[in-house]
DNA sequence: ATTATTCTCAATCAAATGATTGATTGATAA
DNA sequence: TTATCAATCAATCATTTGATTGAGAATAAT
């Protein structure tokens, strides 16, 4: 009777809001944001819906909580690898290898993102989350391909902040079309070079 | 008492169906596709529940008369005007522009879009009906490439299909975010241009 | 005029759902 | 040891919500 599975098991409150967002996370996947029942959450976490209320009181808190773990989870993955002295070309190559691992490694982060961000048009507390998010991403963008036209690797008459809304936008789609015909991102990462590189010669090819 | 508003005037079922699809679209474009509630869609047509569910008999049958409605909407916004005769940047304008008229008369008929398309993602009977549109949208820019590189207007390192959804994707994203800080959507446009385009000299600045 | 069909509603159901209550258990500090 | 707090659950509430029933009008067909 002691050697058992632990019959009642504590967890602290850190772990449970951790263990409650992934479940949530995991639902959102599966049933997306409307088919997401705080009954399900708990179940699958293994605890009472008053155990769910009792550490996160409302569905609303619910959702913004898994804004805040997808926030954290692209915070981390966008730390990984080091930005020092690169050209503008190669930290544009890094970007892209971050997009293309996080798309790999974790499929359903980039759901739950895509799902939330929808969810960012009617709720405040949401898009107070998500709206940085994707400003940033964007602002890394244009912040490479300004250096890159001042290094003459991209073309003089390119608009940084334009350029950024294209790759992002380009990639998100990617991403958020994982459904359909999947198109080799590869192909995709190799146009938007070519998009905004200054002369084809300066591209030596890559691994 | 003839001249009052008509007490129960009675609409064809084919008028009430356009009715019930426009007050759900109203709907979700308020309050996303959890918030969309059969009573409020009834209220709004002026209608009973009863009475909605006597034209589309479940809630799964609505959702897909909205999408269908969104289809139909887009052929007709497709059509109005004619490709005859025209090269291929002035083809790519032609699409920028029918994108440019309708995001600026219709931007609910973009976010209902974009709601069915996370949808699509669970639902398969919404899949059929979205997927289509949005391949046929790629598939026209790519052809419109494919042309331009045979014109020698477009670059010949230029691959149609990449392309394709390099632009989709930019024009998808740019109305997705229509929340945020609306990015002037012609600078956008003109950057998409110089970025496929063989030789700036070739871009006459149009109004 | 009579019949059939289409359209409409008031009333109601059954299930789902977010949330609360009141009590219990384990850990922690005094 | 005892008082306090954090964590948990069974039971239940109050609405919400998609859907149905059964009956009655308006319209069209014969």
């Amino acid at each position: 009777m002691t050697q058992d599975s632990p019959p009642t098991r504590r967890e602290s409150g850190d772990e449970r809001r951790l263990a409650i967002a992934a479940a949530a996370r995991d639902i959102i996947v599966e049933k997306g944001l409307e088919g997401l029942r705080t009954r399900d959450i708990a179940e699958r976490v293994g605890i009472n819906i008053a155990t769910l209320h009792y550490h996160v009181p409302s569905k609303a808190e619910l959702v913004a909580l898994v804004a805040e773990s997808i926030r954290h989870d692209f915070r981390v993955q966008a730390q990984r690898n080091s930005r020092q002295g690169k050209t503008a070309l190669e930290l544009l190559r890094l970007e892209f290898a971050d997009f293309r691992e996080t798309t790999l490694d974790m499929p359903e982060l980039v759901i739950v993102l895509t799902v939330l961000t929808e969810k960012a048009r009617i709720e405040p507390a949401i898009r107070d989350i998500m709206q940085p998010m994707y400003d940033h991403w964007r602002d890394e963008f244009a912040e490479i391909f300004a250096r890159g036209i001042a290094e003459g690797m991209f073309r003089a008459n390119l608009d940084p902040t334009s350029a950024a809304l294209i790759t992002t936008g380009a990639l998100s789609d990617h991403w958020r079309k994982g459904f359909s015909t999947r198109f080799p991102l590869d192909l995709l990462i190799a146009e938007l070079e070519r998009a905004f590189i200054a002369d084809p010669k300066l591209l030596e090819d890559h691994s």
